[in-house]
DNA sequence: ACCCCTAAATCGAACGTTCGTTATAATTCT
DNA sequence: AGAATTATAACGAACGTTCGATTTAGGGGT
């Protein structure tokens, strides 16, 4: 047995539960039982229920590091839109969860949101407003644009999208195989609009 | 003292604090004590703490009710487009409690989601894809359009503009001074897009 | 090879606190 | 007088944490 496993068992537990629930809508009693570990272990490896769901932040959003990879060398902005918009496509369907976390700590933020969660919200809004800032001075955008403004109109988009799937399901197909048409789509939208 | 002085003092109360820190977050004791009102006055007026929440979310979502509003009459689709972004914004401003329920149960549903918030959400979809397969017919949008995913990139980008608030206030200035000038350019890049 | 010792890992029970609800009696208002 | 509202206490259940005991694994001495 992995001397890791009761530790990853216990994150993996939590990150569904939490998720699902919120950290006060979810006991240690019955997350310990889920994951098929003694209740004590909590304290023993996080220090507490607290430090359960900040491992679990942590992991939540370590993909935001990778964001860099975007940047292919000598894409055109647009490209790296369009890398981006695939980029949170593929977040949303490999981690079901994030969004929860995500959301959930941007409306009600714990003390862990200023540690853990701002910061990598941060390093994405500023890799795009780089974006959108150099595609004004190559003047492929329109110069009028707000480049923050600009930058939360798309991934409000493209997370809305994901958001509003509860709300949304007799409406629209949110399965994966319709996700190229929908980035095709998006990328239609904010581009050229929706005027014929 | 009115006779609902007291059931309103308890609902607004609720609202403040089950938006900041959820269902689970609040005890009763501290929310009655905050309303400054007896604890037994939870069970007797709603019921129970269940109650109260859905009594809050009850009155969080009737807002919604006089989305008909963006309707008037003779208008064309792309100014109810633009009423509608001002509608939205209006009620953010005058409910920011609003979006913490929102987004708690589009991402963590009660079981009152699909009685209060599934309803009044589906009721401004489909209002806002009407708008938008109107636009199309009458050849002012673009043909390719998917409507419900037009729908949900325009409500996407307004919403999250709030949504973001607590992680990008040292990008922008989110004051209410800004609204017209955020509405006059989330409407150009809706309908427009951001090439130029 | 065997035993001993230690440190870490794991367990389940118990602790004290807080939870939401309910009952009761006193008080205030109409 | 009767209704509304109060404060308080009690209830069982659930909460997060802690504690002593047990198991496990490995190294050193023989």
């Amino acid at each position: 047995m992995d001397k890791n496993e009761l530790r990853n068992k216990l994150i993996s537990t939590a990150t569904q539960l939490f998720a699902e629930r919120g950290l006060n809508g979810v006991g240690i009693r019955e997350l310990s039982k889920a994951a098929g570990v003694s209740i004590s272990m909590i304290s023993y490896y996080f220090g507490g229920k607290e430090g359960l769901y900040s491992s679990v932040l942590q992991d939540q959003f370590s993909s935001f590091e990778h964001i860099e990879e975007i940047h292919k060398a000598d894409s055109e902005a647009l490209d790296k839109i369009e890398a981006y918009i695939r980029w949170i496509i593929v977040r949303h369907r490999n981690n079901p969860y994030l969004l929860r976390f995500y959301t959930s700590e941007l409306t009600n933020p714990t003390q862990y949101f200023s540690l853990i969660v701002q910061p990598a919200i941060g390093k994405v809004i500023q890799l795009l407003v780089q974006i959108i800032e150099d595609g004004i001075a190559r003047k492929k955008f329109r110069k009028d644009l707000n480049p923050v403004d600009t930058v939360l109109a798309m991934a409000g988009m493209v997370n809305y999208y994901f958001l509003s799937t509860l709300a949304t399901q007799e409406l629209i197909n949110h399965s994966p195989d319709r996700d190229e048409e929908l980035i095709r789509h998006y990328m239609d939208i904010f581009t050229k609009g929706i005027l014929s």
